[in-house]
Formats: structure tokens, sequence, C-alpha cells
DNA sequence: TCCGCTTTTATACATCTGTTTAAAAATATG
DNA sequence: CATATTTTTAAACAGATGTATAAAAGCGGA
């Protein structure tokens, strides 16, 4: 057991700089002598403290999981008893996206830095790691893909997977590379802009799904 | 020189492996002796014909570069002619998605395996490899945006932007990722399907570039 | 203070990495 | 066939990697 107020300084600060190098340059890429310089530690601490480099993954995921699927829930439940559909939508997308997205400042509470370092693990084909990462979050998903169903009825289930499975590959990959934002767009948008993020892939996502649902109101606003 | 007749077919094979390899597994994590091994030559004899581990890269996006941007812009002018603006921005879509996604039996002209290279490289950082990835494409990308510009005047250009930026990360995590999409709808769908994924990300993509161009926007998106 | 436990350190290990070298083999050219 | 060039090979290089070990240091409670 670690004592309270023991010499432990070392172990977050371990956790820390995993953390920031994983999201930053991938699992593979950084090593562990690396992550002890940053943290001013041994080498042997690490692997004391963790006995892996995977055992510091997993450190690392147990840590974020819990917090960022209880905050995702907390704002389904209230976007749940949003009563118009349209409204409902928007606020289910937002419960999903903003936990993952929010403040990083924080070690725990989850945020962006740790999905990207999901976004770069997923990109990374390691087993070892696929087998931590599998499935942390897929329950939760599965929930948000019926709280989706619950607003859009007439649409596919199928369909909807494949539009949330849009709406993480546009998360990640903004996360990943979002100077190519500032690039393309000639300075006029940052990729950086996390309300702006959220806010456009929201908007993306709700009207893609919509257009799935076949059309309700025979007469209307037809785009 | 390479004179022709040569035997040169290791180079071939090299490439072919170190291709496949990369596109599995990203580049850092395969090592020169894997590739050298799967293509059944010497270690020595890769670095012969390509140099460095980036060179040998550099190789496969000459590859692949000019026939991709070809096809594309060909598909482009094609698409350029369609009338109903609707129906021409499914494709101009279309025109930047097919030739990432087609066939990979072809060693040369593109197609999926070589774009999921692309996308477990944007993951990795590593900053050589960058220098390569650089804007082999943007360009390209910027002549996407102007077409899609013309099929929708109203919208504005940088959530144009955004919104390319998120039919990429589609198009990217679905590549890295497609068995999520079986397991998420317990078999309903293949994310293999590449036919399938074309078309709903297109659908998904028109869907949110239209919801730009009429409505203007609600300012302020507070939670 | 001394004792027992936790934490940190230095060091060593085998293995793998990208790259280089010089010799051997294969091929083309006259 | 003989020669010149291209291609392949085996071997070695220095450095980095993840991990293990044993000694040292730090610490709380008696």
């Amino acid at each position: 057991m670690v004592k309270p107020g023991g010499k432990v300084a070392a172990r977050a600060a371990v956790l820390d700089a995993a953390e920031r190098l994983f999201s930053e340059r991938g699992f593979a890429a950084v090593s562990l002598r690396e992550i002890a310089r940053a943290a001013s530690v041994n080498v042997g601490s690490v692997t004391y403290h963790f006995r892996d480099k995977l055992g510091l993954l997993e450190a690392i995921y147990e840590l974020h999981t819990r917090p960022i699927n209880a905050r995702r829930l907390e704002l389904l439940g209230e976007a749940r008893r949003v009563a118009d559909p349209r409204q409902r939508l928007t606020a289910v997308l937002r419960a999903y996206l903003v936990p993952a997205f929010s403040s990083s400042n924080d070690l725990a509470g989850g945020g962006a830095r740790f999905t990207r370092m999901r976004a770069l693990l997923s990109a990374e084909g390691d087993p070892d790691a696929k087998r931590i990462i599998a499935e942390a979050f897929d329950t939760t998903t599965e929930t948000f893909i019926d709280a989706i169903r619950e607003c859009l009825p007439d649409a596919p289930r199928e369909e909807i997977v494949w539009q949330s499975h849009f709406l993480l590959g546009s998360l990640y990959y903004t996360l990943i590379n979002p100077e190519r934002i500032n690039r393309l767009s000639h300075g006029a948008a940052d990729g950086h802009d996390r309300e702006t993020a959220i806010r456009l892939i929201v908007e993306a996502t709700s009207a893609g799904l919509r257009a799935l649902a076949p059309a309700r109101e025979p007469v209307g606003a037809d785009t």
C-alpha cells in the first residue's frame, strides 16, 4: 500500500510525463528512458511503480476512463430530458464529445490530451496496447447510439453506427492534425479552437444523421 | 542507372513489402530487417536501392502521389460538368474519395493500402516523415475546396475547410479501424465494405455541407 | 536512536535498431 | 569468353530499447 504523504511524488510525475509524451508522439515511439528523464526520475523507478511499459499505459487509462464515462453519462441524462428532438440530438452529441475534449489542465478528469493519446494509439496497431484500449469506451458508445436512435426512430441502426464512427474519426483527426485547419484555411480558422471544433463536429454529425431519416414531414423546410 | 531487364526484382519486392507493412503497423514500428525478411532480401539491399528508411518512404510516396492526384483531377473535371448543384456536390466528393479508396491490387495506381499508410503516418508525429508527407496532397485538397464552394456559394470557406477535414478524418479512421463498425453494429454492417464507406462518407459530408449554406449562424454556442 | 519498509538509484543484460563496409555473386557489354 | 558494372550478401558498428537486479537512500514509527 502506498502510504499517504510518502515520497510518491515520482509516481504522479511519471504518470503525467508519460501521458504527455504518449499524447504527443504515440506509444511505441516514446521510450521509458525518455519518460523517466522528463519526470526527473530513474528508469527503474518507472518499472517499480508500473511494472511495465504496458502497465504504465494501463494506469493512464484507469485514471481517465471512469471520470470521462461518468461525465458523459451525466450529460447524457440531462440531454435526454430535452423535449425538442432536434435540440435533444445536439445535446446528446455534445454529451459524447465535450468530456473527451475539455480541459486537460487537471491530471484526472480526462480531456483532450488523453483523447489525443487514444487517437494515436488507435492508429498504432500494437497488439498489446490494443488489449488495453479494447472496449474501454464501447459500452458507453452503444449507450449513445441508443440515445441517438431515440431522437431518430426512422434511421437504420447500422447507419447511425457509421455516422458515430465518422464523428469519432473527425474528433481524432482534429486532435491529431489541428494545424491542417489553419493551413488550408490560410489562417482564417484555428484547428486548436476546441469549442469551434465541438460545435462544428456536432453540426456536421447531426446534419448527417438527420439526412438518414426518411423525410417525415412531407411539406416544410426542404433544403 | 537501373538498366531495364536487370535483376532489379528486389527493388519491387522491397517496395511492395514495405508498403504493406507500413500500412499495417506504421512507419516507426516496422524495422528494415523486417521489411527485408518479408521481401526475401538482404538488409543492405534495401539501403542500396533506397539509401534510407526515409528514402524508402519517399519512394512509396512517389509511386502513388501522382497517379492518385491525376485520377482525382480527372474525376473532378467530370464532376464539374454535372448541372444540378446537389448532384455535382456528390460527384465532387466522390472524385476526392474514390481514388484514395479504390483497388489496392495494383502496386501502382494508389488505393486503400497507401491511404491507410498515410493515415497511420499522419498520426505518428515523426518529424522526418512529416517532411515527406507535407503537402503532397494539400494543393489538390485546395482545388477540391474551391470546387465545393462552387456548389455552395453561400457557405463560409472556413467551415468548408472544417467539413473536408472531417471527411478526411472519417476516411482515415474507417481505414484504420474498420472492425469497430462490425463490433458496434453487431455484425449488421461491415467496415471493410469500401463502396458503402464511400457512399456514407459522401452522404454525411454533403449533408453537413448543405447545412452550412441556407440558415445563418445562431451566434454563441454555449452549453 | 535503531528498525523495517518503501522508494530510488546505478548498473548490467540481451536484443534490436538504422546504417556502413568490403567482399562475393550476378549480370550486361565488348 | 573476358571484362566492367550492377546487385546481393554477410558481417560489423555504435547506439537505443525494455527489463531485471542488487545495493543505496529515504522514511515512519518505536
